[in-house]
DNA sequence: AGAAATTTGTCCGTATGTATC
DNA sequence: AGATACATACGGACAAATTTC
């Protein structure tokens, strides 16, 4: 069969769909989304249109998918940065590097990576906290 | 043959050698990329591959892609970040506040925050990971 | 602890549609 | 109209992370 896409393409008709499940409440925040073999049984379509589908949707903020897990739908859909009224308390430190850290970095448990903490306070109290891990001078 | 790849993926590899050509003025600001079956034949990888890696170009804002054109470089937007060839991936969870985060906010141990993470890869591996955590809606 | 099943990630090849030159 | 270039879609295979048994 041929593969056509008058007006909307196969995996946007599918992103729709998925992105008024979870915005509807059909698949709560925090739920898991149905797995990709799930979707292509449901859509009838190939995997690889699926995994664009749910490209978009990760790419719109609205999901987030982890290895050998499954795609969640956020808990948030976005965050827009308020810049009026903000105090910001920037700090530095060093920490030990725990096993998530030391994974994403590829050194070992326990070494020392530099810390910038960002502290955001607005009226109402402290808005955010941004951390930035870094690897230490001269480890790289 | 197998498809291994071990360490970093392919159409990674591809991306950082692209941004580096980019980045070094190889191929100029404005300039259009190869097209997709030039890189094809050039990292002798298949077409599939080529178009993640293009991909990966245009989600951090290094190209703009026209159907039926091609590929651009882009102008230096706005970049916050000394050296360009730098690929961010964006993710979203909710997370338990331990001591520390729950006295920033103010709130009690084991409420849930919500946590963007950044992480930004360069060719020598993680470049830097960023934690943002906010309080979830409706908790403020 | 370890093996199997599940689920997402990467890669390939092919075919066809659509926009631009 | 023809050639070129990117877009969409299918199918298959194997890798890697996670969960389950």
């Amino acid at each position: 069969m041929p593969t056509p896409h008058y007006g909307q393409p196969r995996y946007r008709a599918i992103a729709q769909e998925l992105s008024e499940r979870i915005e509807s409440g059909v698949i709560p925040p925090g739920a898991l989304l149905p797995t990709e073999s799930a979707l292509t049984a449901e859509f009838q379509a190939s995997r690889g249109t699926i995994r664009q589908a749910l490209s978009a949707l990760r790419e719109n903020g609205l999901t987030t998918t982890e290895h050998g897990r499954g795609t969640y739908a956020n808990p948030h859909p976005y965050e827009p940065a308020p810049t009026e009224n903000l105090i910001r308390e920037v700090r530095q430190r060093e920490v030990v590097a725990d096993i998530e850290l030391a994974t994403l970095f590829s050194i070992e448990v326990g070494s020392t990576l530099v810390l910038h903490e960002s502290v955001t306070r607005s009226q109402s109290g402290v808005e955010a906290v941004s951390r930035t891990y870094r690897l230490a001078e001269g480890d790289q």
